[in-house]
DNA sequence: TGCAAATACTTTGCATGCAAATTAAAATAA
DNA sequence: TTATTTTAATTTGCATGCAAAGTATTTGCA
């Protein structure tokens, strides 16, 4: 079987291309109660852990793409969630701000995480926990070849 | 500690988010070489295990949304890898149908999965084939509350 | 037979993900 | 100090992912 390994079921990436896409529209609903798309959640998670942090920390973080981060965070600045201001101390940072309406907000988003969570009937916490790892793997795995 | 479940590194969709992109990102240099994007691997992998299929059957092997499915085949079309066709006994459908330029890259396509796969030095084959059936799990579990 | 409902696609609009080019400011070297 | 390099963001262009609306065709039911 010389193409075997180029059918679609055998493919890690095709796996992950689904999932991914089945989590990001099962939250679609979750989050469209809140008027949030997924990538502002992500941001919206981040800064409810740590507030006033500098654009590419929230870059770090959310492992989201820096030019897509600049208008991400534009609409959320016209949603008054957060505002963004320069760093005194380096004109070229720029630090973001949670607004009250989005400290507010985490009390919304609380049950969010369980929603999700409930949809989950094959998968216990045990296994959840696991795939989290082989993920982490994954990632691990790719973010070395990336820096070549 | 009422918020933890807000953090990030607790979320299994941001590993699956970050695992994708890093994924999507991993094949993004090879396929340039066969001047294919990843979306346009996965129609042209489909379309070498089974040719000559409709649209809707590619829209069901790949997972890929039909609306996207129909720029994405505009563009195939452009480079000459397919044809699209109408299908005689439902002029509703449109079969897909590789063009020789489209049979003959699958060769050039063979090595593409072991060029990826090199890339994986932490996560072994057993555990690959483990993450997949944790995948599966996610993508069965999210498809039922879909269809609600 | 005739028409509503279901199918199969396409189109449109919006929100990313990402590479590449650009701009501004700070750090470093000469 | 001045020129070069590096860093932090933004802008631009292209390719999706997806919801919603629109267009043919075909089915199925009265």
């Amino acid at each position: 079987m010389p193409f075997e390994q180029l059918k679609l079921k055998h493919q890690l990436c095709h796996r992950l291309y689904m999932a991914s896409n089945s989590i990001a529209r099962a939250y679609r609903e979750p989050l469209a109660k809140i008027n949030l798309t997924y990538p502002q959640y992500v941001v919206m998670m981040a800064l409810w852990e740590q507030d006033k942090i500098t654009i590419a920390e929230v870059v770090e973080t959310t492992a989201i793409d820096g030019s897509a981060m600049t208008q991400i965070l534009k609409k959320m600045v016209e949603k008054s969630l957060l505002a963004v201001v320069k760093d005194e101390k380096d004109q070229r940072k720029r630090l973001i701000q949670l607004t009250k309406t989005g400290q507010d907000l985490k009390l919304k988003a609380l049950n969010i995480p369980n929603e999700i969570r409930c949809k989950f009937t094959s998968l216990n916490s045990d296994q959840a926990l696991q795939l989290m790892h082989y993920l982490d793997l994954v990632i691990h795995d790719l973010s070395k070849t990336e820096k070549e």
